[in-house]
DNA sequence: CCTCTCAGGAAAACCGGTTAAGTGAGCGCC
DNA sequence: GGCGCTCACTTAACCGGTTTTCCTGAGAGG
């Protein structure tokens, strides 16, 4: 009970495997009949392609890398993962391309996990996430000549394609948004520093604010509730809290909410929050978190499709993919 | 600049292709000191097999399986199986084994799947996840004869090993814990009805609730936080709502902790709340919420472990993986 | 000195596809 | 009638390994 292999179904077509491979893959150079003939063996015997094979011959692997470096506790609990991951499987699902992914608690290994990825050939392309400014891994890629796209990312890192959001645009929204509602405080915790979008919310953030006249202030941490538990306090306890909080995910906005609880801070009477990465943990909490947000299994399509396309040997070219948008809810108020 | 190959080794060796193939596996029919020369050449010319090849070669991808069909929404804040999935690879990658995921809205396409990748011999077994009761999914592997693993469910379905955790003494622990603290009425708010082990929970849920003297209540809600709240909403709104509530994932339990607060009902002074899979969105809400937990990188660690025996073609018996334990934190208390 | 044995290595088949090159029949055209 | 052309298909090489079979030469033993 073998499986059955385009030899077999040569053989009972009376024909050769070349013929039955272009029959199979609608090639010119084979007559209709005949074409229809195996066609109709290949559907009765139950023929499916052997994807190795293929991939041998073909010289493509058909399948894209993922390298993920955040501790497993932490990348549970974010959603942006998964929602990108889901994105990016339904597009890739659609183009038999399969996701290949890896999960590591070490920034170092990840440079090795691409080479050995590339030299094995497993993956015909990698998603580069969570960029960070002079990353090092653009340099590893581009020497290697490995297809790669930089989700989050500006253009031209080691002539690597990008595609990344707006990261102004929202933060001018937020600030407007606070200060229309009469705050003048806000702090900002940011996340992770050195990575890319960090810097330029950071940038834009003490821009802005300047522009409009608010005193920023803020912290930062690594995207975990715990450090962001720890920045809030700190926030808070001060001679001057802050009246309204900037958090760079949805844990951190959550962990801020905990906080307030604990310190009877009621929001948003007293304290306003706003949370970056809009997702369902936002609306699950009481009160439901303001938060900026897009929709991310949409960002994680368009990037496998441009990765794809890259892999497949057809030009890509960076772009702006969206701009976050803002969706208040509870949390936010105006200033007492 | 092309990637070596053992024929490139060969011909640098003066040798053949079989002679580097034996020395590069260390197997017998090789001079030490040809070994030696030719473990040298592969060194300095960066040599890697090639995946591919000896998938096709030696009949096994290298590569293990998991379809996950909860919405990504869903499925991207809870955080069960992000950590199931990196304790898998955490295994996995230290196999040289690869993890293919797929993430599907549509149960019935995971039938597909499953018959698609051993049809491609994509994948070496599958981990099967969400076990219903009667699932016809364990017939479908059984009859293609694909290794396979039942992640939380009994043994003997359709003869495939399975791995699972003790799901009754976790419940008499919350249920004696809260007896303990006053409690007569708890309430249960289940997860999706037809997976395993929600059915094992409800029935010792209701035993034991009985048995200690306690009136168990209760509704059914599909893990996401909006179901979950509906149901909290209908508890606590009748004429005598629980006094405990116990929730059947960490993501319903924050939602849950949401309509207290949006009720103005205290927690833990007028009502207590649990939560299952313990996880660190509990801590990051406040209180931080009750809950019963255990290692679920570990238990996906032993997981693949074990489906990796299998798909190599060792024997694997099916075995109770761990017991949760409870830990207490402040969403619980003496009921007044 | 002849044979037997066996290690070390060569040759070739194989896995399941793809693809370039070759072949023969049928046909139109001058 | 011969030439060239196209069509439909065959032959054979190739992808990069693994594995089986076969060959050769050296050393041991009688």
């Amino acid at each position: 009970m073998k499986r059955p292999t385009i030899a077999d179904i040569a053989r009972r077509a009376g024909v050769t495997k070349s013929t039955v491979s272009f029959a199979l893959n609608g090639r010119p150079g084979v007559s209709e009949a005949t074409r229809a003939r195996i066609l109709d063996i290949a559907r009765e015997m139950g023929w499916q392609p052997s994807r190795t094979a293929r991939a041998l011959s073909g010289g493509r692997a058909g399948v894209l890398g993922l390298v993920v470096d955040r501790p497993a506790r932490t990348l549970g609990v974010e959603p942006f993962y998964m929602q990108l991951i889901s994105g990016i499987e339904a597009e890739l699902s659609s183009r038999d391309t399969a996701l290949l992914l890896q999960v590591t608690d070490d920034a170092g290994a990840q440079e090795a996990t691409y080479r050995c990825w590339w030299a094995e050939r497993r993956v015909d392309g990698v998603f580069l996430v969570d960029l960070r400014v002079d990353d090092e891994r653009t340099k590893v890629l581009a020497e290697l000549g490995m297809p790669a796209i930089v989700v989050g990312g500006p253009h031209g890192l080691g002539g690597l394609p990008g595609l990344w959001n707006d990261e102004i645009a929202p933060v001018r929204a937020v600030l407007e948004y606070l200060v229309a509602l009469g705050h003048r405080r806000i702090a900002r915790v940011a996340g992770l520093p050195g990575l890319w979008h960090t810097v330029m919310r950071d940038e834009a953030f003490e821009r802005i604010a300047r522009e409009l006249g608010v005193t920023p202030s803020g912290g930062t941490a690594d995207y975990t509730g715990d450090a962001a538990a720890r920045v809030t306090r700190r926030l808070l306890a001060s001679s001057a809290p802050p009246t309204a909080i900037v958090y760079d995910n949805d844990v951190m906005a959550v962990a801020g909410l905990g906080v307030a609880a604990e310190m009877n801070i009621r929001v948003p009477d007293r304290l306003s929050i706003v949370a970056w990465d809009d997702s369902v943990l936002c609306r699950l909490v009481h009160p439901p978190l303001t938060a900026v947000g897009l929709d991310i299994a949409a960002y994680g399509a368009e990037v496998a499709r441009r990765l794809a396309d890259l892999a497949a040997g057809r030009p890509v070219t960076s772009a702006c993919h969206a701009t976050a948008v803002l969706s208040p809810r509870g949390s936010t108020g105006p200033v007492r």
